[in-house]
DNA sequence: CGAGGGTTTGAAGTGCATCAAATAGTGTGG
DNA sequence: CCACACTATTTGATGCACTTCAAACCCTCG
């Protein structure tokens, strides 16, 4: 049960909060609130936080690592739902779900999460309307996301799926330039794009070819993004620079 | 522009209201508000009330009839995102978006629509706290639905999503026995469904000698919907009653 | 150096899309 | 009520995309 626990280095919870957009604008004793409950806590890769249909009496904040959300079906198979890096909040909005967790959650890296009781939320969100508000506009985020990837699915090829998701990763320069590692396993950016490894990497060569992708280990180089972008871009009711997927 | 226009039968736009999620437990003035602002119109098959992009001055709900919620790609092809009946609301979250519809809506039947100003309700979901949190929880259903859709199109095939969206329609008997009307086109659902018309039909042929579906225009008749399960939710992360999708 | 996981490659199969054409179904005007 | 026009649905033939299974390769780490 007892993983690593609580870490020594005590992290300015406050600031991390701060920086959170479901805290923007709210005052200062409920921030407060929110610091005095948190626990820190340091995972090692594999450890599975929950699973899908437990109760859920936390919500967390990642500090530094990455977290895999992911659903399994009956028959065994697999759905990566979603691959979070520092920054980002997980398990929140179970509390609109009889408090039941709607998917289960792994480490995927070594990870670092701010841990908070989901009470807390509850009860706050009920008193603070701006709490309230901050959620409204972050799931309404969320949903455009989503929607977004449900267009994908059904409508991207493979090597489209994944030009895309490089496009939401680099930083092109002025010369239209790209270089840029990928975050995690190809199995698991696979995953992530609802495809097998194997079709990921075949997926990849085309790319090479199709658009001059240079893929050495785990970094991509792209000569120029204007390319990639009319490759993937137009499979997509979306403008070029799109919200971060993941 | 100036469809058919307000309709003559004045059904209680109140009542409506009532009957909605998003107004449970709001004090009389505030619903009494909507009702004001609310414009009952009527509009026929093939009619755009909006385009993915366009200003939203308005959002929506159905009193009766069909509509048809997609985006268009560059390249032309169309994703039908939903299909609502009545009872439904849609365009209210362009409050969170810009102000901008992220989708196109169409009516695909003749439809009976209340219209409100999205002003409105940008206005009064800061004053009235209650309204936020209704639209928080409408939000959360929706993104279950969204998640569970994403599954659906990584990892189950065609006769299983018709299977899927079938179980979602039917209302079993005590004896275990279905017989139900398909909602709206074939050609419809196959594209709500995220395939080819072509697909659809033989993809219902397979059911057919899967699972003893006896199909009749667009009459469906199982004698054992726990066969349609097995068949379709072994490919599901969700428990079997699960929650309307269309 | 060797073990083991991640990644790539090859060969073969499956599922869905596509294109083309037949068939069923619906509404219209006579 | 029938013939015609037009749309919705089905069927057939073919191709491509992705998966599956198997095996090789590569890289890292002990």
């Amino acid at each position: 049960m007892a993983q690593p626990a609580s870490s020594p280095r005590t992290i300015p919870v406050a600031q991390l909060l701060a920086e959170s957009f479901l805290f923007h604008g709210l005052c200062a004793d409920l921030v407060q609130e929110f610091v005095a409950a948190a626990q820190v806590k340091l995972f090692p890769k594999g450890k599975v936080l929950f699973l899908q249909g437990d109760e859920a009496e936390s919500f967390y904040l990642i500090q530094s690592g990455w977290v895999k959300l992911f659903r399994e079906t009956l028959d065994g198979t697999e759905a990566v739902i979603d691959m979070l890096p520092s920054g980002h909040m997980f398990g929140e909005n179970a509390i609109f779900e009889d408090n039941q967790f709607s998917f289960s959650a792994e480490i995927s890296e070594p990870t670092c999460v701010v841990q908070f009781p989901s009470e807390l939320l509850h009860r706050s969100i009920q008193l603070h309307p701006q709490l309230a508000l901050n959620m409204l506009n972050a799931m309404s985020r969320h949903r455009r996301q989503q929607s977004r990837e449900i267009e994908h699915l059904s409508i991207q090829s493979a090597p489209q799926r994944i030009g895309c998701f490089l496009l939401r990763i680099a930083q092109p320069a002025p010369s239209g330039e790209i270089t840029l590692h990928l975050p995690y396993d190809k199995l698991l950016i696979a995953a992530r794009l609802g495809m097998r490894s194997e079709t990921f990497s075949r997926a990849l060569n085309k790319l090479k070819s199709d658009v001059g992708l240079v893929v050495t280990g785990s970094t991509v180089y792209c000569s120029d993004y204007t390319k990639l972008k009319r490759y993937a871009c137009g499979a997509c009711s979306d403008e070029y620079p799109c919200e971060d997927l993941r």
